[in-house]
DNA sequence: TTTAAATCCGAAACCGTTTTCGTAAAATTG
DNA sequence: CAATTTTACGAAAACGGTTTCGGATTTAAA
């Protein structure tokens, strides 16, 4: 309606001066109880805000925090990082502060965003996937930056990061107690540092349990292509027993496929994911899976964010969540123990 | 690194005043060519970008559009939202705006947002249910608003809104002439709009085809309670034949319930959806819906809201966004006509 | 009572831009 | 060549806040 009062229209109606309204506004010592109340007064009957380019200006400090995600990672509709962003969301609303999303075309090389360029953010939430140059060229603009899972290979740099590999080493580890003994593995690239990760897991499982490792039934690669994966796992003589996929989406993929060869699971093949996505609960059977905190992920992001801001603190840690074994319907106990129960 | 130039920088190390800095930048006319080239030059040079708060100070413009979901829309897990905002994030990145995306508490009965009081935007898109006194408060601060469906029953306001009674009514009446007669509906409160017109368009079909209109077959309210919404309708005496559900989420959680009922979709009842999410493709079977261009919608909010921004283009439409049948195989034909086919 | 310290307030500078307006120099005209 | 117009630039004033610092009052100490 009205143009927006300012500061000095405030001072103006309380009869004192813009200092003062200021003071009272930022709760500085300085200001006797008298004046405070007059102010707050007139601020609150007339709901003043003060103006954010304004404070920004003379504080150098935007309140704004910066959430960079990767197009390609398609963070809006993805189960799992639609999560991370809830869990940023929901903390940085609980801080007080304002969320700026953008979503890094993937051609766009290593420009720096609109965003950081023009200095409208405090500083800058990297979630998924991404260029390392790209990460070195935010470091050079001294943003506080906080890098969420996966992990880049970058000295001097707060990071929060998914236990990949004790999950999947957990996971694997669950199926060989079951009685599995073949165990396929599904997954995106493996130079994605979440899926090497895990399937280092996998790998170090099947070792300390004496499982040999043949690579014929680890299929990778593509961007959810966990459909055409498993069939081509399916298609293997001696066709593993259970599947490891090391991301829920691939094993709900995986699911399609294995449906339309007619096998069900969890009697003919069993399967367990890794993230455990909404979908996971929803899939019929319910699959077992390895829960990842997604939200708490963000949440902490978000925190870690704040302290560097706050205390100007300069600890660049590596902060790494726990995961959680989740067991549903999807693996059945072949194990000599099981069928004896 | 550097402390960020600023224009005073640039205009000492070209030799002119920052006047003319801001000049070539801003492409205005009074400034010679030799000059700007060496401005440009040295602007390149240490790619400097003018600081946004002095020039949002300045210029009363943020260049920033505020994106307001309501929490309880889940809008970044639930598969609808978060394509309707991917289609703002597109189009607001293509434009060369930012995003500050915020999500209202519920109990939060109709404060402002942070981002509008302290003026940080220069327009809001607004979507999803809320509250109408909400709508209200926000139309008084004169920031340029787009609403995004549901419809909200005030003048003067531009909206960007789904077709939803025609596409029920496309959807109904394709279930009446695959030779269904009986056909329940599940849906979430019909007092929200976009529920209520899909309503709206199931009765108008089913009248439309001379067919009765049993209020026992049809099962609303509650959040994403299709599972038990179908499970009810299942139960009722003279089961339908075919179920129409108001949106996906519920269809796939009426698959659920189906599913758990020993009974197989199409064949034992044919099952159709609104909205064509993801997971519509993806269920087993794939689900016929209705599908709602959801990034065209936000796109379409954004440009918009950019018009409005612009041209001060002060005309209030409505834009009605059309929809489409996506048949796949959740409906079987069951007329006398289909069977001799 | 005098002096020192504490309290309260406002003037003014500043944050980094844009924009207006005046003017010197250059270009055009008669 | 003088008069006029154009062109090109800069000084200064905003924009809406915060912060520093000095001074006037009041309070406490001596």
């Amino acid at each position: 309606m009205s143009p927006s009062l300012t500061i000095n229209d405030i001072a103006r109606l309380a009869n004192v001066s813009k200092s003062t309204v200021s003071k009272v506004l930022n709760d500085k010592p300085d200001v006797g109880l008298a004046t405070k109340k007059k102010v707050m007064q007139i601020v609150e009957k007339h709901n003043f805000v003060p103006n954010a380019s304004g404070k920004s200006l003379k504080k150098r400090a935007t309140e704004n925090i910066g959430v960079i995600f990767r197009k390609d990672d398609n963070p809006l509709s993805n189960p799992f990082f639609s999560r991370v962003l809830e869990g940023i969301e929901a903390e940085i609303a609980f801080n007080d502060l304002n969320l700026m999303l953008y979503s890094m075309p993937s051609n766009k090389k290593s420009s720096l965003p609109k965003i950081v360029k023009e200095r409208k953010i405090d500083g800058v939430i990297l979630v998924g996937t991404r260029n390392e140059e790209f990460v070195r060229e935010l470091q050079k603009t001294n943003l506080p930056l906080i890098v969420v899972d996966p992990r880049a290979d970058i000295s001097d740099c707060q990071q929060v990061l998914i236990d990949n590999e004790n999950g999947a080493f957990l996971a694997t580890q669950y199926l060989i107690n079951k009685g599995h003994k073949r165990i396929g593995f599904i997954a995106g690239e493996l130079s994605e540092h979440s899926f090497g990760q895990r399937y280092t897991g996998y790998l170090k499982a099947l070792k300390s349990e004496g499982l040999p490792i043949d690579e014929t039934i680890v299929k990778t690669g593509g961007y959810e292509a966990g459909y055409e994966l498993t069939k081509s796992l399916l298609q293997v003589s001696e066709r593993p027993s259970a599947i490891f996929a090391a991301n829920d989406i691939n094993a709900v993929l995986a699911y399609k496929a294995i449906n339309e060869f007619n096998l069900s699971i969890p009697d003919d093949i069993s399967i367990i994911g890794f993230d455990d996505i909404y979908l996971a609960r929803m899939a019929i059977p319910p699959l077992t899976t390895v829960r990842v905190y997604k939200e708490e992920l963000g949440s902490l992001a978000v925190r870690s964010m704040r302290d560097m801001i706050n205390e100007g603190s300069d600890k660049r840690s590596i902060i790494i969540m726990p995961i959680k074994l989740i067991k549903r319907n999807s693996v059945k106990d072949i194990s000599t123990h099981g069928k004896l129960i």
